[in-house]
DNA sequence: GAAGAATTACTCGGATACTGCGTGTCCGAGTGTAACGGG
DNA sequence: CCCGTTACACTCGGACACGCAGTATCCGAGTAATTCTTC
């Protein structure tokens, strides 16, 4: 899985620690954890695109939320970053070979069983994305480190 | 996620069809879905590393099963396959940049929230892909094509 | 006819190239701000 | 003092290189079956 998704999740608690008050440009959150600004914009176009985050062009320009992290899930964020493709795609290559071409005996109208395998677990893995919400970690990581969000307003405040 | 995983299920699918009886080289492995037979090998040395199957050399060489489809979860293949790391790796960049040098405010004995987070999904997948069985995802794929199992012996069977 | 050794043909196994995607970088288009000049 | 214009500095956004892991391939080492020779 992309590195670009744990940039995001981390960028994206920033802004929710800054609160909406002010878009804050690629140049400060990259600063904040030390990371590429240039490639840094790339997963944030991303995230416009998705419309998790909108941008502001010019002076005082940058990224804001466009939802409270309430709303925004895990699962949102990692599609927005992996591009919605399933994790396992099929191939069916069970179609293929000495044992494909035998279609007498396949019914391949149906499913194929691997596949239904893989998706069965990848709902799983959705579903428990699709339950976290970015407040919900952004609680998680306050329990231990309290002052984190004046921290970041601080680091991160425009003014 | 590769798709040599998709190969490795069909061939297991494939050699349980096929019962213990006899090994089976690469090459009618791959025939029977028109895979690379070269290739195909590597994903199998794999699957003898991790011990789900055994190979033999020499004339009438080639590869078995080493336990009963019971005995081999969907997660044994994709841990075999993909070599068992996990998907989402933390590379701890909160500790990184302007914000990572507060260490005052952040408690980094703890683990990631992100990380934490990403952690929970992961083990909903593997634990779904634990409970399904390559005998489970066998009798799936006979409900709907009943005669499978004796093709298979017909295309591959040795005599 | 049986036993044993040499031959053979087939198998796996690791070492060797290629390719596509994730990674990283750069420069141009566009916009909000601020300064400036005129009324 | 206020307003319109102009210039500017800063922002995003897409287009351009690089590297590595997944993909694909090849050839050599090793073994079991077979064949041939000998007793």
């Amino acid at each position: 899985m992309s590195q670009g998704v744990e940039w995001a999740v981390h960028t994206l608690l920033n802004l929710a620690w800054l609160g909406t008050n002010d878009a804050v440009p690629t140049a400060a959150l990259a600063a904040s954890h030390d990371l590429s600004a240039t490639y840094l914009n790339k997963q944030l176009q991303l995230l416009v695109k998705a419309e998790l985050l909108s941008s502001a062009p010019g002076k005082r320009g940058g990224f804001r939320l466009t939802r409270p992290p309430e709303s925004i899930t895990m699962l949102d964020v990692v599609d927005a970053i992996e591009g919605r493709e399933s994790l396992f795609r099929c191939a069916e290559i069970r179609q293929c070979g000495t044992l494909g071409s035998q279609s007498s005996a396949i019914d391949f109208t149906t499913s194929c069983a691997v596949k239904s395998s893989m998706a069965r677990a990848e709902v799983a893995w959705r579903e428990a994305l699709a339950s976290q919400t970015l407040a919900d970690v952004k609680s998680a990581a306050e329990a231990h480190a309290p002052t984190l969000g004046s921290t970041v307003q601080r680091v991160l405040g425009r003014d």
